[in-house]
DNA sequence: GTTTTTTATTTGTATATACAAATGTGTTGT
DNA sequence: ACAACACATTTGTATATACAAATAAAAAAC
């Protein structure tokens, strides 16, 4: 569906507003997909997040700043989310004791698991769009977004 | 900055996950981006994006479903941005005399005001990030957009 | 003409984003 | 040692998203 029939605009629109507005929806259109991925499982798309960047850690703890600086969203809440990980004993939390200040956090079995059962429905998510491009539109797709958002 | 280096990662990723990494986080920097232009007038991109969309009517009131239709996140809450909109007396709010359901909502002279001053910037805010791309590459990147977001 | 269904909107609850302020700990300068 | 500063995290507040349930009015069914 082209992005004026999505907001059902009938005068022409300039491309660069275009550009604006199909970056926009189509992260709206991943973000729905994927957490009906996620709904069985109870956690948000954000929590996935840390759980992944935990797992990522491969046994050793991550503090909120290491945490913070790998998420996508750099002003997401990570005390929170991880408050809520606690809570499903998908994590566990402890102050360091080389740094007080600093908290470990680490994923749990369980929350392996979890991780665990949803990979390959991960994969599948990710290549469901991608499948309507052919191998070099999705290069191209990832440099222009890359060339795109350059601040200077 | 490459997608890797935002999310500090270290192991070489599939190009399927990095197109959804690469829309969310262009989302981000787009937004964010935005945010700081609208900050000054204490307004939110949703809220503007509803002001728009009033504007659009050509003095015509606009539902809460018509709005709803228009905006780009389907899911989000009408009512309750149109509340902070009457706060501010950017809008109005009548119940419709043919059908007692609808809720008729305008934009005010005030609400006028405010977009024709924010439009210069708006516009600049636009073409701030296609100015990295070339007239060709901003087709592109918009067709390659809705080729990816298609649901078969 | 009353019941049922559909349509339009609102409200409630949980989660997340955005940002500022507060808290507690470690480090540096004098 | 103590003040000043920097660092890591938490807390508070407002806004927005996501989704289900509630309300109210109109239209359809019988």
């Amino acid at each position: 569906m082209k992005i004026e029939e999505v907001i059902k605009s009938t005068v022409p629109m300039d491309n660069s507003k275009k550009i604006i507005l199909n970056v926009l929806y189509t992260q709206n259109v991943i973000t729905d997909n994927f957490n009906e991925i996620l709904k069985p499982y109870e956690i948000s798309g954000e929590q996935y997040n840390v759980l992944r960047i935990l797992r990522g850690q491969k046994g050793c703890p991550a503090n909120m700043c290491v945490i913070q600086e790998r998420m996508l969203a750099k002003t997401s809440n990570t005390t929170r989310l991880v408050d809520k990980l606690l809570l499903k004993d998908l994590v566990t939390r402890k102050v360091c004791p080389e740094n007080r200040r600093k908290i470990e956090v680490t994923i749990t079995q369980k929350g392996l698991d979890v991780l665990l059962e949803l990979d390959p429905k991960v994969i599948a998510h990710e290549q469901h769009f991608s499948k309507n491009l052919d191998a070099d539109e999705i290069i191209q797709l990832n440099s222009l977004l890359e060339k795109y958002r350059n601040q200077n």
